[in-house]
DNA sequence: ATCGTTCCGATACAGTGTATCGACCAGTAC
DNA sequence: GTACTGGTCGATACACTGTATCGGAACGAT
């Protein structure tokens, strides 16, 4: 930027020389920008894809320039969660549809950005767009005992991180051996198979056998519908 | 170990030499001594000072040497919540006394091993005591439906994990302001303060600030309720 | 004694987050 | 025009990470 233009390369003159042509003034740096390229890394390779460096090279800049905008990484980790809960925009009319439509969003983002299971509930969110969701969900909730309402969504925001983070984890289980063995068979079933037949787990393994196994939205919907129940019987109460 | 005696350091013979005082046979290596190396790092400073250096340097050992146990330093984080589920031992005789205990204990573990919560969800469980664990309940809810028992333990685990993890996230924060200002007023009560201040949260504002406040026990324990409410419900209907 | 074979672990590598500080800039005074 | 100054920016450096590699030592067989 302030460099002064001292590269007659090759002796042409200016007039000559044909203007740079890809070399629009580089947008300027910013917070957005700098989380939108975390957020496309991590989206493509992981969060462990996510370095200041490969951030910096994104955006075409030097890893020490980020600095000027975050004061370590994890404000960044920080800012890709609030990014994140832009995305989840609660709606509904009753308390209970609110929370439902608030779990199901929290649980689509992470579909969407997996890394979002790996950060949920590891830090206090509040952040503007983590405040905004809370603000829609208890404003939806105005005509539920002020004492109550914390205790509702804080127990059904834990229910969905720790569902999520289960959801995700088996997810990448299975695109770890089961890519390599068309079914995940390929070294949990048999290992599974195994450890069973030592005898040591009878009770689970009946249960892991014989058992009906749900897929992965209905055992979520299942757990959920237990929560929102016991709050309906504590709250009509 | 192989290594002859050519150590005739500053020309003394054996016979002057004292014996090394200190150095008894290494006690042989193994993934127990290994895990217990990591877990004494993770507790005392978190998980981040897990490294396998460290652990080796705490062994009295070259850091490649770990590698004969473990096949990355993730299975070794692998181990270390294995480690840490033979401490969750659920007891009780009704499914919901045994639910609720398995809550508990995980809560508890998590408690003395705070980089637990950092790791719990984030890879499926499948080790020995985390297996044992999930035999006492599954036996322990002999008396329920089949169909059932995967749904409710899952859905209670799910809670405990995302309800742990924020539970620590926060204490966390409160020990990162809290301990340098006394009350962690430091900066997250002004910094909501002067966030509420602004109106755009009217609902969140008046929770926060009118609303009882209850302690983690309370909390935790209301969102379990909760959950157990409505399973209950659900499986005597 | 010599040759394979095996296996250990020192070294090396590619990468990380971030502290430091020299270089360079605009601005001011003369 | 020149000299100085105050402040900012980012190249370099540092300490550290997980782990691949492969020279060489140890051992069994010939």
């Amino acid at each position: 930027m302030y460099r002064p233009m001292r590269c007659t390369v090759s002796g042409m003159l200016v007039w000559e020389r044909p203007e740079p042509l890809n070399r629009p003034v580089p947008a300027p740096l910013s917070r957005e920008r700098i989380v939108r390229a975390a957020i496309q890394l991590a989206d493509a390779d992981g969060l462990d894809a996510v370095s200041l460096r490969k951030v910096a090279t994104v955006l075409d800049v030097r890893p020490m320039r980020l600095y000027g905008y975050i004061a370590s990484k994890e404000e960044l980790l920080d800012l890709m969660v609030d990014a994140a809960h832009a995305e989840i925009r609660p709606v509904g009319n009753s308390w209970r549809e609110v929370l439902r439509s608030l779990a199901e969003a929290t649980r689509h983002a992470a579909h969407e950005h997996e890394w979002l299971a790996d950060l949920l509930g590891g830090r206090p969110q509040l952040g503007p767009h983590a405040l905004a969701s809370g603000e829609t969900v208890v404003a939806a909730l105005g005509d539920v005992d002020l004492d109550a309402i914390m205790p509702m969504v804080a127990a059904v925001n834990a229910y969905v991180i720790g569902a999520v983070r289960r959801e995700i984890a088996e997810r990448r289980a299975e695109r770890a051996t089961g890519m390599d063995e068309k079914r995940w068979q390929a070294s949990l079933g048999p290992y599974l198979e195994r450890t069973f037949a030592t005898g040591r787990f009878p009770a689970l393994a009946t249960v892991v056998r014989d058992a009906a196994h749900l897929d992965a939205d209905h055992t979520f919907r299942i757990g959920l519908d237990f929560l929102l129940d016991g709050i309906e019987a504590r709250i009509s109460r």
